[in-house]
DNA sequence: CATGAATGAGGATTCATTCAT
DNA sequence: CATGAATGAATCCTCATTCAT
């Protein structure tokens, strides 16, 4: 998907290896820890490097943890998908199944988990996740069902509601006690049959009597 | 449960005074601050004892911690509600709009928040705060719909799955943004909104046909 | 001279022995490395206390450092001195004398060194030292010298150009080599010829023509 | 000076230029911030140049320290100033004007200083520095003297002990609060009106009774 | 039991110095 | 020769914990 050409040189502003190398294990280690837990000397430790060294590159233990809650936002942010021009139950089936992957990523700590944690604390940074990503999947499924209601297909009051409920009602069984350490990271299939279930019974609530 | 006769004087009843004060200032911080950002000195003066006083009662800040967690538990965990001998929609927006005043619960700090954060490095809690909060509320509600179903009033596979995508379905559009402080704490009037269309929704898919 | 009372307790704020043992510590590192070249570390080792004593004490190594300068600003501000009945040969000896015994006190460091060091970074320290020490000796002394004038004893035009003339001619060839490292503190025997000699020149210069 | 081509080879001429600009951008920093206050990283990019390169031509801080002493020391040291042939009064007041516009050389930081501060730590620079720059300017005068002594136009008894006498009097209320930061540098004018009094006290003090 | 002074290990950050390019 | 990225020791400061009173 990076087309960019990334001639010339690569600076060491926003794309050199090793900042990426940084970023790559500080993510790590602030998604376990949460931001009070992680140490610079762990973080350093992880991203195989000096401590001096993360200080070349990000002036604090803030503008690195912002680094990565950046990214974060960037990667967990709606990717594209092509639900337009499909049924609902497709439409809603792929939606579903897709947030709750990025939601219950096992590769490591969550990011949700981590934002969350800081919010209090770090307003802007809770602030900009919210933005980039649940509020980003859940409008991208609003938008689609407001086309679907002046279709005629759907019979919705408030579609922002509505998409929050299903969006929700997808996690269900599944997030809550992945992220309170209950269970490990849901599959695949057990996302999808949650999901299933979700989009049955938003269908079943939101599908015109005569259908 | 602690039955210990406590000789000498200082009857248990002095000791659990002081050890309320505690938890109680405790709490506050522990909740506005998380876990790594609390510091004894900070409780201690919230609580308005030397911080002397917390070693006497509380062995380290991990104990001090856990009881307030677990105090948490017991005071997020359901409350007394009559719904059995409700009908289905009432029940539903009582139990939602209880549990969502629990989560959203605006004095001070959030108890998911800091539980969530650190669940990770203190799986234990995470456990223990999942099944004591968020697992009654929907256990409470799935035997609900079981009844329920039993009298035909309602036509649910799964009614555990169920339970959780009501419960979740009343979140809607009001806890992320307000975990992720983007707003204030919604007010009980949101609230009822929300649990209303999450009711209409949530009977629109599962009565059974005829009804 | 303390009259105060002093009874009650002791307040941490102002006078305990520990302080008192800190501001003696870190004292004697301040003097001899500079501000910058006294590390905390050392100044704990110095006072005989932790380093996390010294910020129950001190807020910070800034605010160490002012209690030290001010407190040198007290010792070494002009001490009570009965010149006003005297002639001027015995005035003129016996303030330059004290000033010069202050300026080049060989107990370890020196003031005038560490605060006109750092004046350039910390202006107000340097103002309020200058002011508690220079200042008050070339004050008392323009003070006298005028009422002389007044007398008739002396003639001088500008008295407060006049004192700091003198005060600076006591420093003739002692202050500079001792300052610079070149030669050991002078003694008072040493002092007291040079200012033998400034009180000389300062007399035929200013004395009127017929006595 | 440097008429020298600088053509390819590298030459010491051109090392001398390098060499000439990082003394120039260390002068400056080493002045307003003191030995300690000044790091690598400011001076190089003070000097224009790499950190790296700051050790091509000094072996560490030190050393580069010691080379802006040592030029300062050389810079600062008595100017080529002809007073032999002209009267005590011109002769005192040139000199004096001269040796108090190298004190107060507004031109960024002072050097009197930054060596004072450090002489206790680095012995040798305060010597260095004390004996090229003070003692050049007092045994200046004080030769001077002697000769007037001998030419009858004087009556000194120690020509060592006068000269410093006049030359710390120029300094009178003009230096100190220059140094602790509570006056700005003085103006050429003001050292002048300074000068000429300690010049008039000086003369009227040492000059034969008849004259 | 209650206190708060004292501790020292640990964390964020800076900076002189090195070295591969 | 010139560079600047990388290092790790050293610094300031915080905080959980202990202990004498």
């Amino acid at each position: 998907m990076n087309a960019a050409p990334n001639l010339q040189v690569q600076s060491r502003d926003d794309d050199s290896a090793k900042r990426r190398q940084i970023l790559e294990g500080a993510r790590r280690v602030f998604m376990d820890l949460g931001f009070d837990g992680a140490s610079m000397g762990e973080i350093a430790r992880a991203a195989g490097v000096s401590k001096g060294t993360l200080y070349v590159y990000f002036t604090d233990k803030n503008a690195l943890f912002e680094a990565i809650v950046e990214k974060e936002c960037h990667d967990h942010g709606i990717t594209a998908l092509d639900i337009e021009s499909k049924d609902a139950g497709s439409a809603l089936r792929q939606l579903g199944q897709a947030y709750m992957e990025v939601l219950c990523r096992p590769e490591g700590g969550s990011a949700v988990r981590t934002v969350m944690a800081i919010a209090e604390r770090m307003p802007d940074l809770g602030r900009q996740y919210y933005g980039n990503v649940p509020a980003t999947w859940f409008g991208k499924l609003a938008d689609y069902l407001r086309t679907q209601v002046k279709a005629g297909h759907l019979v919705i009051e408030n579609c922002d509601l509505a998409a929050a409920q299903f969006m929700l009602a997808c996690q269900a069984t599944l997030f809550l006690p992945f992220i309170f350490q209950v269970r490990p990271p849901p599959s695949s299939e057990q996302i999808a049959t949650v999901v299933d279930s979700a989009t049955r019974m938003f269908l079943a609530a939101y599908r015109p009597p005569g259908k």
